[in-house]
DNA sequence: TCGTTAGTATGGTCCGACCATACGATCAGG
DNA sequence: CCTGATCGTATGGTCGGACCATACTAACGA
């Protein structure tokens, strides 16, 4: 009679959420493809819409289903991206608060000082070809600031691809997309994009002559610099 | 005539999200107190129970508000654990996947490298005391395999705090979390604790002796046997 | 063959109801 | 006066049914 673990008290929904959450990892619900409707689910499940529903924005916040406000909701098999999708629901709002963007643009350069110092100590020669490609198109696009900008970005993302660890695209997505905003707005020219291309070549050498410390030195020189005219630009700290 | 953004077709719930999202940033809704009923905050919405509840339901896993299932909810400060904390609902998933815990492992190994290398090259007076002090802790609980894991975790946990950005306790909290299932089970005894202790004393005369490449050397050989032992466990890769 | 159009499927919202439980107040006993 | 049991109420969880707007589909006509 004692009502031992009457924490247990579940939400209907939980059930029909780990239903639904192993039917889409087993592949039993494919990819890419729309959910049953909810009239449906709830025949199947015996509950009512209101829980499916429920259910169904729950997996929509998990990043396993794509849930656009008038469509059938889309099926989406896990991935790291996913993780950063439901990180970045929150991320917005602690950057609003006191040293929000310092923190996680600090985060951010230290992850690339050891990216870098890593390159420069364990480069395969592929990632050698990759780096110099990503420089050039760096370099050519110097008087496009736009264009500029999306090269700037691939030369980084480049970084983060060396160590065949999805998680870390992952991350450097999260990075752009939530930094973004503070830093679409600066105002460029291509004097300003040549620096940068001159720190990302500076980089660059640091990794083909092997020297880890003057890799993390130049890495850390042109990411101080950037933040310095994102503090100026939006008076932070 | 043209419907030129008609994406812009909003869910109800949003308007509601919104409003108390800044309503608990602004501090109008104070942290750790319960938030309005539901049937109040309809009328005060004008809005409909069932949009007031997904309002709810999304704020939760946004972790402005912790939701146990009969109680009212609780305003939460965003904070940079309610970012980990959404993450945590989808990293489990990744976990069962291919080479999901080798993925995560690795990625805690090159972050806490990068993190005792700095140690080594920038710890503060206070910052060594307080190594020493969770050094000693865990020497003194090798022979209590439970106060180890803790003592253990402890240790790490302090190469996360030095960086002084709130980011990486998270981080590491949401490392022990997610990797607690695989390694809690593993067997334990006090020459393993003792092995353990004399790594952690190894990484930490390499920090006192400013010695980065040694106390990176000494966290790799570290982690890389504690993954052995989680690989031979478990029988992956 | 292709654009139009009507009909249907489906998600979004609302309403009103009932249940179980957490909470708060009231009351009985020491 | 304090403590613990009791009871009523507030509140979240679930249900079923209804209506609307829109995405989808198939029939239709130029």
């Amino acid at each position: 009679m004692e009502p031992v673990s009457a924490d247990t008290s579940a939400r209907a929904a939980d059930a029909v959420v780990a239903a639904l959450e192993a039917r889409i990892t087993s592949g039993d619900l494919v990819d890419s493809e729309p959910l049953p409707a909810e009239r449906d689910l709830m025949k199947e499940f015996g509950a009512s819409r209101t829980v499916i529903r429920e259910a169904i924005s729950a997996l929509s916040t998990r990043g396993l289903v794509e849930n656009r406000p008038r469509f059938r909701p889309i099926v989406r098999k896990p991935g790291y991206d996913a993780v950063l999708q439901a990180a970045g629901k929150v991320v917005p709002l602690l950057l609003t608060q006191d040293g929000g963007i310092r923190n996680l643009y600090d985060s951010r350069v230290f992850l690339e000082r050891a990216l870098v110092r890593e390159a420069a100590v364990a480069a395969t020669r592929d990632d050698i070809v990759a780096l110099r490609e990503a420089l050039a198109a760096n370099e050519a696009a110097i008087d496009d600031s736009l264009e500029f900008y999306r090269t700037d970005t691939a030369f980084h993302g480049t970084l983060y691809a060396m160590r065949r660890n999805p998680i870390y695209p992952a991350l450097h997505e999260g990075y752009t997309n939530w930094l973004a905003p503070h830093w679409e707005r600066m105002l460029r020219s291509p004097e300003r994009n040549r620096g940068n291309y001159l720190a990302h070549k500076a980089i660059f050498d640091a990794i083909l002559e092997r020297d880890p410390d003057a890799a993390e030195a130049a890495l850390s020189r042109h990411l101080n610099a950037a933040w310095e005219y994102v503090r100026v630009t939006f008076d932070l700290e």
